[in-house]
DNA sequence: TGACACATACCGACCGATCGGTATGTAATA
DNA sequence: TATTACATACCGATCGGTCGGTATGTGTCA
């Protein structure tokens, strides 16, 4: 037998997981064909795992939620241009794609859509996750409103779910689309929706 | 044996169908729970449906299509003042709605992140729809253009995928919520975007 | 230090349940 | 009577999950 090495082994698993659960979704996804695209086997995956729901819910724990963070949050929270920041976030995701991942949407809202009406557990940790989201953005927007990049009168909580549900939107339509030249075009409008939240940038 | 009535048969078939997959999702949605609820069997079901792929393409088709041409299509294609029948069922949609509505999401959505990427014939009709959507927003839009309802700047085709792309976003978000308030609030930033590509209502 | 004991990691066969689908039988209708 | 409209029984495949067994790693003690 070979060497055990019992993190890597449940990294690969959860990264297989991650796979599958994102191309098929939760319930479609087979832990069969997760086995197999990584050489193991069921013993090995219940030794770690001891549900599909409890896979499942580290996908979204592990993977999903520190991706968002990696992509989103940290950069929000980081920066002392948050106003910039946001509109550097939402350009950089509309013209860094590829015609696989505008299809494949986004992990989130895929298991949002399909597990949150079916399963309380998902439901928590996702709408945990995306409770993170819009508050990232609500609090970036205070903060720029604070330095007067954000004009005064913006609702910044009830601006940040729209921005996050737009963002959502315009994701969940480029994927049925399937269509990159879409997903660009809608996200341009989402940053325009975006920047009316603004002042015009005082010349240096 | 009681009376056959093959079309009401059919109805009542496609009417259970569409809301075990409005409820499930295609996939996850059971033939044999469709046929309990409403007392028919495997044999009823296959006389009218070849496959449940048919059977799923017959909803599409004829229950969601058709709701959305209610709610939406014919009212925008038979306005003569489009850009407020555009806000008035924005506004319509966001207060006539309740818990479980909200909960359960747009069926055209939850569909269309369940199957587009899957299968290619669900893929086409579901479009299809979306495109319907996007067209009658977007001829609404140009007509009110024309009224001068509608600023003379605003690109109507962009504009409609965006209010198409955040109307979803903000029906999916609210869906993981399952908060009718947030919904609302959203819908709310929705309609104040369509707002926005307005010019003031010129006083009577 | 070597041997033993036990925990950990993983394999692979198998389980009951449920899935979509089919073949055949039968009652109602035209 | 022929055809339509169903009911019934059943099929193979696949699902998540279990279980006995085995190989590897590790702490304990003579």
């Amino acid at each position: 037998m070979a060497i055990k090495q019992p993190d890597i082994t449940r990294e690969k698993i959860l990264d297989a997981a991650f796979q599958e659960v994102y191309r098929h979704g939760f319930q479609a996804a087979s832990l069969t064909n997760i086995l197999a695209k990584i050489g193991l086997t069921k013993g090995a995956l219940y030794h770690h795992f001891p549900t599909k729901g409890d896979l499942g819910h580290a996908v979204i724990d592990e993977v999903i939620r520190d991706g968002l963070d990696a992509m989103v949050f940290a950069p929000l929270r980081e920066s002392d241009d948050p106003a910039s920041t946001l509109l550097d976030i939402i350009r950089a995701k509309g013209e860094r794609t590829t015609l696989e991942s505008v299809s494949l949407g986004c992990p989130l809202n895929n298991l949002m859509q399909e597990m949150s009406p079916l399963d309380a557990q998902f439901k928590k940790r996702l709408t945990a996750i995306l409770g993170e989201w819009q508050k990232a953005v609500a609090d970036a927007l205070q903060r720029a409103q604070q330095q007067g990049r954000v004009r005064k009168n913006v609702d910044c909580h009830a601006a940040a779910l729209f921005l996050v549900s737009a963002w959502e939107g315009c994701t969940g339509v480029a994927k049925s689309l399937q269509s990159v030249k879409e997903f660009r075009l809608c996200m341009k409008q989402l940053e325009a929706y975006a920047q009316s939240l603004m002042v015009l940038r005082k010349p240096r």
